[in-house]
DNA sequence: GTGCAAAATTGCAATGAGTGAAATACGCGT
DNA sequence: ACGCGTATTTCACTCATTGCAATTTTGCAC
């Protein structure tokens, strides 16, 4: 399965994100040109959206995968956790991913959230896309515990939790503030959100 | 100060609008173009461009007063409300806001709602801006309770209460309920994600 | 190795959003 | 009626994105 051919995408579709992400931190996203990034990586603008859909997928190319590890916790829930605990697990897991960031240096990793959190146009497709998680996680966490509960609840409560951590450490960014009192922030804000889901259906005794 | 030349102005701002809106639910938004709407207005596409930064701002352009009543809220706060009855008037007076509609007709509110729910882009644009929103209302909210909270506490409230009545909203929406139980889902919502605020400094007692 | 079909890449043309600048029309005060 | 300042229009241009047809590359069988 992995031929040649196979190889020789990921390594084109790499170039491509490289070139990408290399120009928008030169000259900025609006500045960058499709035909620049092409260039860069060697490759005609015609097959640039045979790998992304648009300008912006560049940048996104991994969303997927990012709440896929989120949704798969939600699913092998350990029985009797109560609704709190694991959405917290949720939650540093997904703290994790971001600090790995195996696919591309940290500096990439850095220059992408900065680009994500600054460009109106990539802000708007972020909140869209973790929005569309957030429905994702809400049918999860409703499937994880479907006796206790509905549809809408668990909606609230993932909506709810996510809504905190992002707005407190869109906050904290904006601020200012270095990694570490992001992390801080991040901390508080579940802390804040879980608080009233101790005595959630299912739980039992709190967590956290 | 109302003279002929305001007056126009105001027209064709109007003419523009609702000639956009028609043209978008009666061919689609990404079907219908600019020239088709400036058209229908009888302005140039250009003007278009001087009235709109943006094909997606026809759709948004009362968005910013909308979130101004909310701010005025927490900026007349009643001295010794608690956090939890103070944030849960925000969403009611934005719910009220909806059933309004002065402007527009019911049946042009309804339509937009309907593109900015369904159209990705319009979605994404939604979601921006009702984050910038958050932004301000978090910043209200922490120079209304100037010693009870920080920054980053009145932001994870506020991303909690809006982010859980959002998903709870768009949870029901997408599965189809009618408006009566979207409302209550919208209550339920903001119940939950107060829940865990009743015992927050500046609260005294717990309203919901 | 050769040859072939599928997949990938490319060039080209066309559509539509959005912008900048110059030319023009028009309400307004005098 | 006259001249000023702001809308509006026109014209020309850049760039994202897509459809299509031609061309090249690769995987695989013989």
């Amino acid at each position: 399965m992995v031929g040649l051919r196979e190889r020789k995408k990921q390594r084109t579709r790499r170039a491509l994100v490289h070139a990408a992400l290399r120009l928008f931190n030169e000259k900025g996203y609006e500045e960058t040109t499709i035909a620049e990034i092409a260039a860069e990586a060697e490759v005609s603008t015609r097959t640039f959206f045979s790998y992304f859909a648009s300008k912006e997928d560049v940048i996104f190319h991994d969303s997927q995968e990012r709440t896929g590890g989120a949704l798969a916790l939600l699913h092998d829930r350990m029985p009797g956790e109560p609704v709190a605990a694991l959405l917290l697990r949720v939650v540093q897991s997904s703290l994790d991913w971001a600090g790995r960031e195996d696919n591309f240096g940290l500096e990439e990793a850095q220059a992408r959230l900065d680009l994500m959190m600054t460009v109106p146009a990539l802000q708007a497709r972020a909140l869209h896309l973790l929005f569309d998680s957030q429905l994702q996680l809400a049918r999860a966490l409703r499937e994880a515990y479907p006796d206790e509960l509905d549809l809408v609840e668990s909606a609230a409560v993932v909506g709810s939790l996510i809504g905190a951590v992002k707005l407190a450490a869109m906050a904290s960014l904006t601020g200012g503030d270095p990694s570490e009192q992001v992390w801080e922030a991040v901390r508080r804000a579940a802390e804040i959100a879980v608080r009233g889901l101790h005595d959630l259906p299912g739980s039992g005794r709190g967590a956290a």
